[in-house]
DNA sequence: GTTAACTTGCACAGGTGTGTGCATGTTTCT
DNA sequence: AGAAACATGCACACACCTGTGCAAGTTAAC
């Protein structure tokens, strides 16, 4: 029998793909509902091209959404210190760092039916969170005024909320980071020279380092 | 000539109108690209009918967005004190009150081409925001290591996202309320400890006569 | 009880978005 | 150079939403 050889596939086709996920990636985040057109023609394709590149809208979705998860899972596996108010800076920095897919899985949660797949998505980063704000509150570094569960969320909401729009109130981009990490460390209960000073004592949190 | 006597409307007509804002108001805060047919069915009418009470969607949209206005306009009206922290606390509390006016706006100055009336509705609670940050800046007992109108947006921000999700946080609307107030004294660049201090000094902040 | 106001259901036109089939070019691989 | 992979533009069916016209039924006003 003659094998029928199957052709390697197109370099040029790779690239597209990719294109295409990134302008699916910035599209979506401004607006989850922005039709296919939109973002094949952000990606310079037609619409017809795209779909020879995914199946469907949702396969779409899901594959932006799968690299998100994969970002987050990463910031969930850096490794955590004795000092939970440090910690919470951190994650605030990092979760900066990964603002884009923050802002692609917030909007995506909010209006679409994947709602159980970002939640997939965000577990690992609100475990890490949860366990942040328990071992805060145990040694009284975080506040106490409500249970862990509900500060867990308090600053996750806020989180979500200034890494999204603290771009949008300051142009220098070291300034809009600074913002929200100090923003997320108010929600924990820190006063802002507490706050301020914390900051200071760990310059890398403003680094380039870890917005990587 | 004969005058044609205008007779009056009927009064089912008018209670059927409410009916239509009162759950315009509430089904398109949760989603405000929700479809007529969707607003119609939950007043308990058909499409057809509603439009015989609204010329248009942007009609509708349009008067509650006045509505909302004009409580915000109430809640911009109150007078102020001398301690901006007490302020801040009191209008963040008076938002709660109107958070059903909070969630609509919100959601449709979001994803509509409504943006200019929603921001025209916020004005004036925008302007007493920002003055109650530059007093409290002015005698540091508002946070000063961001300018009044960043902070001011900082506040705004979550005042939103705090009064529209704390709700879901929690089975208490009393408990959810109080969150939303240390939530956004904490922004203020509070300690948790002052807030809650705050918040025991002035119980009118917990009563419902602060909710209207 | 009669009339006018109101509601309903249906049908229709126009708009936008999705996903597919097909013929026609263009680019990459070998 | 030739074949397979890829892109494009067009047409189509389907679905959903909007806003309107109209006939028939129901309800409140007088």
């Amino acid at each position: 029998m003659t094998q029928p050889t199957p052709r390697a596939p197109r370099s040029d086709a790779r690239a597209n793909r990719e294109s295409i996920l990134a302008a699916a990636r910035e599209t979506l985040a401004k607006d989850p509902r922005a039709s296919i057109d939109a973002v094949a023609r952000a990606a310079g394709l037609s619409r017809r091209a795209l779909y020879g590149h995914f199946e469907d809208r949702a396969a779409l979705v899901t594959e932006l959404i799968a690299t998100g998860a994969q970002r987050f899972n990463a910031i969930a596996d850096e490794p955590m210190t004795a000092d939970a108010r440090a910690d919470l800076a951190r994650l605030a920095a990092r979760l900066w760092g990964a603002a884009e897919d923050v802002q692609l899985i917030a909007a995506v949660a909010l209006d679409d039916e994947h709602v159980a797949s970002t939640a997939a998505a965000l577990a690992p980063v609100r475990r890490m969170l949860l366990e942040i704000v328990r071992r805060g509150q145990a040694v009284q570094t975080l506040r106490t005024d409500m249970d862990a569960e509900t500060l867990a969320r308090i600053i996750e909401e806020g989180a979500r909320t200034f890494v999204t729009r603290a771009p949008m109130f300051t142009a220098s981009v070291t300034d809009a980071r600074s913002i929200a990490v100090r923003a997320v460390l108010s929600l924990g209960g820190l006063s802002w020279r507490e706050a301020e000073e914390l900051v200071r004592a760990h310059p890398d949190l403003l680094a380039k380092e870890s917005a990587r």
